[in-house]
DNA sequence: TGCAAACCCCACTGGAGAACCGGGGTATAA
DNA sequence: TTATACCCCGGTTCTCCAGTGGGGTTTGCA
């Protein structure tokens, strides 16, 4: 058993879920789809990344009700991206498809005591910290970093 | 209903579990105390901060099993942090507290596709962006913070 | 020595969310 | 008209969180 040194700094606070991973990954496809302009099915996205088709459906759902994907049914149908790629980020992503029990977990009860008011900032100082990275990437910054690997890739293989 | 422009940016990716609060306001009652050299026991920490004492219990053995906390059994006994508050961070309580399932979403099956990769490696960056802020806080740090505070509410009550 | 205070360990419960699967309905191109 | 593909709703299994409860062990003290 070896562990590299960059291993030790392992998963904590902020974590991935299949979730989230899974509707990135969708828009990633999209966005790979965008300059052709058609609709890209459910079928062909849960090829490409092996998601679950009828879990992926679900995903597309809220990504469509929180506007960041359009869809267009009946034969032929499919999915694209609502808006240009470089204008959506990670983060509207990730708000979009965890920010369904954000209600409750906002109501939260205040806290009870002068610790723990400090505790929550520190949190809070945590959290903004980390959204900020999700900011600063566009699904096409994605696309690009991708892109950019994949030449190297064959750089390496030829 | 009324949204104040910094209410907007609420719980993502980085959520304060009840766990980890408590945790880290059961040691910060530990640090308070620590000058003394006496132990504190479990039901006065779960008086002061408002904790289920049962359920303390179960976080502080942790604490104890990841060598954050030192307890001393029968009559008198209690708690004591291991080291001194200055040489503890805010990370290493998460870890210790946190740690208990890391092993599985370690052992996570290997990025499937290339964009799954980038996808980690955003995540990781938001990790560490975090945890650096976890890092920076010791628990001597917070119990500094608190008592700034209370001298400023106690000025504005005299 | 006995007793009570305090930690220690194990098990269980109820609820919530994650990650699915499945069925039936509806719009649309060919 | 029909096959395609989205749409909606509900159920299932699993894991974790938050908390409760019972019984055991160590220790200070009278």
């Amino acid at each position: 058993m070896f562990f590299t040194q960059d291993l030790f700094f392992t998963q904590d606070t902020v974590e991935l879920s299949c979730k989230s991973e899974y509707a990135v990954l969708a828009l990633l496809e999209l966005t790979a789809h965008f300059p052709q302009g058609e609709p890209l099915q459910i079928r062909q996205i849960a090829a490409q990344q092996s998601i679950p088709d009828r879990y992926l459906e679900q995903l597309l759902a809220t990504l469509r009700r929180g506007g960041l994907v359009r869809s267009q049914r009946g034969a032929k149908g499919g999915y694209f991206l609502a808006r240009e790629p470089w204008n959506i980020t990670v983060l509207e992503a990730l708000e979009c498809i965890e920010g369904g029990n954000i209600q409750q977990t906002y109501a939260e009860d205040d806290p009870k005591t002068c610790e723990s008011a400090i505790v929550r900032e520190i949190w809070q100082e945590a959290r903004e910290c980390a959204n900020a990275i999700f900011k600063n990437y566009t699904l096409q910054d994605l696309r690009d970093l991708r892109d950019q690997r994949q030449d190297v890739d064959l750089m390496y293989y030829i």
